[in-house]
DNA sequence: AAAAACATGTAAGCTGTTACATGATTGG
DNA sequence: CCAATCATGTAACAGCTTACATGTTTTT
């Protein structure tokens, strides 16, 4: 039974697994990189940071050999990397699908982390098929909106979201083809 | 200036605004809809709604007529519709690309109830524009990554962020266009 | 010498989640 | 009559935002 952690929390400790790093450089990190959208202010990561070395995820060390003193290097246990892995491995829900597509795009990009193609085309296979189903229900509702003759903008925007889906539905299939690929050459 | 509150806040009051609505029926309409993700639990809706209260956005009034008693139907005031109106109206961000679309298009969804079209052409010309410029940043980003020989999967998932903006920005001058045409009609 | 960047943190306030608690009304 | 649905709420807890507070080191 493995720890968790928000959002947040794992951004950082799949951070620290591809090098350790200071609250202030996994923040500057965030500063200009898209995962900018898990944020952000100081006043967010050094509490994730505590939180997680509290429940055993990471570890500090202080530098001293750096050009700057005083500064804290964390990184991760292997406590922490089984938490990293279970929640990377765990299911991909209707729920995720629907409110927490970044989340899920979060966890891909981290699964570099676990050296481990097969368990990569799984993931694939089952997010765009999570993706697929979950098109299929927005399909009805949009049919129920054409017959309640409701207004544009509200048609429109639920045309934005099936678009939205549609093209990360695609995007899964395409990669999963090109790491089946790669999967290939030897 | 008008009070302002959360996006489940706005959601509720953009909802009020088509109908007067009580705490479980505009829960309901949540969880089958895909304004879901603005959830929610009765534990969010309520408090909700109350400090829309508060705020003198909304109002209720004790439900007699219906079939069910002690129903409290609730509507919005006079500031309700304005805090809505202005928050419609308000500028997009390059934090609100980022970090939000979700409730860029859940502001387009309402914009029906500004009876405006050109608010409407405005707002999608502007968020194609924002959406454009954001894609031209994560451009740069990926001949970083690229360059940086970066892992498979981060590179992969930065291909679905902008497929999805990308999806999103087509979107954006498509509904630009159709409400271009429509408004040739007379 | 000053400005910018490095570096770490705290405190107040807001909002959301989950879980609980309660009761009325309606349909089978 | 019993289950489902209608209906409203509270309490504990977690996490994020904004703003503040502080001090060092490097660059200009």
């Amino acid at each position: 039974m493995a720890a968790n952690a928000s959002p947040l929390g794992y951004a950082l400790l799949g951070l620290l697994h591809q090098r350790e790093e200071t609250g202030y450089g996994l923040q500057k990190f965030f500063e200009d990189s898209p995962m900018g959208a898990y944020s952000s202010s100081p006043g967010a990561i050094y509490p994730a940071l505590k939180r997680l070395e509290r429940n055993g995820l990471v570890v500090s060390r202080l530098r001293e050999d750096g050009p700057v003193k005083r500064s804290k290097v964390y990184s991760p246990t292997p406590d922490g990397t089984e938490a990293l892995t279970s929640w990377l491995k765990s299911e991909i829900t209707k729920h995720d699908v629907e409110t927490g597509m970044d989340v899920l795009m979060l966890r891909f990009a981290f699964y570099g982390l676990l050296g481990d193609r097969q368990a990569t085309r799984t993931f694939l296979a089952a997010l765009a098929e999570r993706i697929e189903a979950y098109l299929g229900t927005l399909e009805d509702t949009q049919a129920l909106l054409e017959r309640a003759g409701a207004d544009v903008h509200a048609r429109l925007a639920l045309e934005a979201g099936r678009e939205t889906y549609r093209a990360q539905a695609r995007w899964a299939r395409r990669a999963l083809n090109e790491l089946e690929g790669a999967a290939d050459e030897r």
